[in-house]
DNA sequence: AGAAAAACTTAATCTAGATTAAGAAATAAA
DNA sequence: TTTATTTCTTAATCTAGATTAAGTTTTTCT
């Protein structure tokens, strides 16, 4: 289970044997059941969340009551609120696994002990954020430049398997727009 | 001037006096007048920058042939494409300074030889773009979250002194609206 | 100071996508 | 294998913001 964290950070770092296992052993295991919940508006995120198998979506209830999808999250991702997490804030997010789920998590506590003295998990975050970085500066340009019908086909295009794997409603909310309009673009296309 | 980039990464981590020496060694200084650009659609962005004094606006251009600008940088905020810079690809961004301007400049190959040893850099680096990821994934929270008028006017409330800094055109294409529509919220706010 | 360029305003018209509502399919649960 | 719940579709109506176009004000340059 904890291997495929351990060749995540592999593939970016190069640990020595005890600096890796130093980190490896803050790491803590959960099942998460489909539907459940790692974080709930108005609670204090407490970890980073490294997905092993399963889906997650983070979303927050606006004004209208409505539910927002800001981010997925699969297998191989990281997945926290960062400014809860950093900044010890009650955070406005829901993070719920919309599949059932494994993650690896590391408390803020304990992360900032192996960050206070380990080059290479330093190195290792930071790649990863600017990993993440370059993807929310390709979606808030996407959404700038591009139509709904855009949005859907573009995404429709880089993750065809992904699409299959969530509501629609939850794949309308994260590109911004209604089920029901997500519904008639998808009515247009099959004829 | 370096001055500015040492108080800035004394604000968040405590390298050795070698430590942040052999870093602010590897600096460039270099003056952007206003309009400049440093750097354009087409190229390679070899460079992460540290802004002392000015304004940048990072921006595309459409396929309707419109500016649209995707951020702004003001003193102490790096600035560059991260998609550029890491990857080595071709850049979509122009980044351009809209007033007189000071930056620090760091070489991606220069930069990497302090990465690849220093723990208090990467520390830095990866606390910076912590901070990035939640700014912008605020951001988008609020395109998503608030109608054109209430995000300029929470844009307003949060920076008032930077709303007077800019044209308002290229407000407007950052909140992702039309200048026409800005202004016709500022009419509605007089009266 | 005067001309040219850049930035801003106003108003009429148009459209992508929201909203509302009701029914149909599909999944899950009992 | 029936009932309940969740998800998806269709269609009519509505609205925030885009587009177009023309005029005005402000800034920049010579």
């Amino acid at each position: 289970m904890i291997e495929s964290l351990k060749n995540h950070i592999l593939r970016f770092v190069n640990p020595s044997k005890k600096e890796i296992e130093d980190f490896l052993n803050i790491i803590e295991l959960e099942n998460i059941p489909a539907k459940h919940y790692i974080l709930k508006e108005g609670h204090y995120c407490n970890y980073n969340h490294f997905i092993v198998k399963g889906c997650f979506r983070s979303f927050f209830i606006n004004k209208k009551g409505i539910e927002k999808t800001i981010n997925f999250g699969i297998e191989d991702w990281w997945l926290t609120d960062f400014d809860s997490f950093m900044n010890r804030t009650q955070t406005q997010l829901n993070i719920q696994a919309t599949e059932d789920a494994i993650v690896l998590k590391v408390s803020k506590t304990k992360l900032d002990t192996i960050l206070q003295n380990s080059l290479e998990i330093n190195k290792y975050f930071r790649i990863i954020l600017e990993r993440v970085r370059i993807a929310d500066q390709r979606r808030i340009q996407y959404m700038f430049n591009l139509s709904g019908e855009e949005l859907y086909n573009t995404f429709y295009e880089y993750n065809p398997e992904f699409v299959q794997r969530i509501p629609q409603y939850m794949l309308a909310s994260y590109l911004g727009f209604t089920p029901e309009f997500l519904s008639k673009i998808r009515a247009k296309k099959h004829l």
